[in-house]
DNA sequence: TCAGTGACTGGTC
DNA sequence: CGACCAGCCACTG
């Protein structure tokens, strides 16, 4: 068995990596797919984010669904009805976001790597 | 089994 | 920067 077991499937891999994810920092859905070990499958993590709220938060109680956005720095969830949610939630964190309603990923944007050798974010 | 769909991404115009 | 197109994987009817 490989360290990664998918026995779970991509879901629960990508539902760990958020979990992860520190306050003020976001990953994206590609991203989220890399790392859970199928580069390309971005549009199924965002399927996995969507089953989030069928099941319900009672499955991953405290997952910080909100710190996973888009490659461009902005949040999908406009057209589902709850983008505002969204942005409110990060912005309680910390993050900043443009007019255009993007936010600087360059500086924002969280590799688990960070958590390992220790790096602190630029600021 | 096939076709449609989606909280995506990258390239081209 | 916005609009369009093709590739991508899992789920639904």
């Amino acid at each position: 068995m490989n360290a990664a077991s998918s026995e779970e499937g991509l879901r629960a891999r990508v539902l760990a990596l958020v979990a992860q994810i520190p306050p003020g920092r976001v990953m994206t859905y590609g991203q989220l797919a890399t790392l859970a070990g199928q580069p390309g499958a971005a549009r199924q993590v965002g399927y996995v984010m969507n089953g989030l709220m069928d099941t319900g938060s009672a499955h991953s109680p405290g997952l910080p669904w909100q710190r996973v956005i888009n490659a461009q720095g902005k949040v999908s969830t406009d057209k589902l009805g709850f983008g505002d949610l969204q942005r409110g939630l990060l912005r309680a964190e910390g993050v900043e976001f443009d007019a255009s309603g993007k936010c600087d990923l360059g500086r924002l944007q969280w590799w688990p790597e960070e958590a390992a050798t220790g790096q602190e974010r630029l600021l």
